[in-house]
DNA sequence: GAGTATGTTATATG
DNA sequence: GCATATAACATACT
């Protein structure tokens, strides 16, 4: 989404300064992205999981945008948002990076494939095939959830969306990897692509995303989207998961 | 003040 | 290596 986002704004245009506010959120720190940058046109954009990667031609500007991070595109040279870390100065106007808790990341790379191999990120949740998934989970004695979390494993998908993906197979957050079959495996790497997709068709908007989904409403005590049950949490490898008791089945009780 | 939060990384333990 | 737990990072909100 947010790269589309960026597409929307940016592609073609010419970056006039690159503003770094936050030089903490710098990563790598011995760059000068305005030396590196200004002058060049934004050829693209590119993703692996929660990265997004700017195309100048000469090297990427990768965005990570943490916890609370997000993307603005401001149109008058007044303009500004409450907690900005980065400001990309383009033709029509300035692509900023807003990020009150700051724990997002920016900087340049060299390379996408380079920069996925130095930080051992797994196969790209919405690229990874039913094969690669199984060979990846499938004989792991962990929890399910904290596996689909770790970026290592596979590059892309957070709490809430495990959560979501989770409710929609029914499966406990809690459910032993290598307990479920094959073919469960299968059908859950499928609705992470089905969940990812669906949320970027509705611009991440969660109130646009189709009935039944548990993101429309995922509160503590809430109704179940799809039956009668209240919503619970749960910790689970140290996140806060948020189930429906009835219709995700504890593992203990699953047979 | 306490508790919680869409993420990542480091450290410790078994 | 694997699995789990905890803390740290920095800030906003209830």
């Amino acid at each position: 989404m947010a790269r589309r986002f960026v597409d929307l704004h940016s592609l073609g245009g010419r970056v006039w300064g690159v503003k770094v506010l936050d030089q903490k959120m710098l990563d790598p720190k011995t760059d000068d992205l305005s030396d590196r940058f200004v002058g060049r046109t934004v050829q693209g954009t590119a993703r692996h999981g929660k990265n997004l990667f700017i195309d100048l031609g000469t090297g990427y500007i990768h965005i990570h945008l943490g916890m609370s991070g997000s993307l603005h595109f401001l149109k008058g040279q007044e303009e500004r948002t409450g907690h900005e870390r980065l400001r990309i100065t383009l033709d029509r106007g300035a692509l900023v990076l807003d990020d009150p808790r700051r724990f997002g990341r920016f900087g340049h790379v060299r390379d996408v494939p380079g920069f996925v191999a130095e930080k051992g990120l797994g196969p790209d949740a919405l690229s990874i095939t039913d094969d690669e998934f199984v060979a990846r989970i499938g004989n792991r004695r962990g929890a399910i959830k904290p596996l689909l979390l770790d970026q290592g494993i596979l590059a892309g998908v957070g709490n809430l969306y495990a959560d979501e993906v989770l409710f929609q197979e029914k499966v406990h957050p809690r459910a032993i990897a290598n307990e479920l079959s094959a073919r469960k495996l299968v059908k859950l790497r499928g609705r992470i692509g089905s969940v990812l997709n669906t949320s970027i068709s509705v611009g991440t908007d969660f109130s646009r995303l189709p009935s039944g989904y548990l993101l429309r409403q995922r509160e503590v005590g809430g109704p179940c989207p799809v039956c009668v049950d209240v919503l619970i949490s749960a910790q689970v490898g140290g996140r806060t998961s948020v189930l429906c008791p009835s219709c995700q089945m504890s593992p203990s009780h699953d047979h």
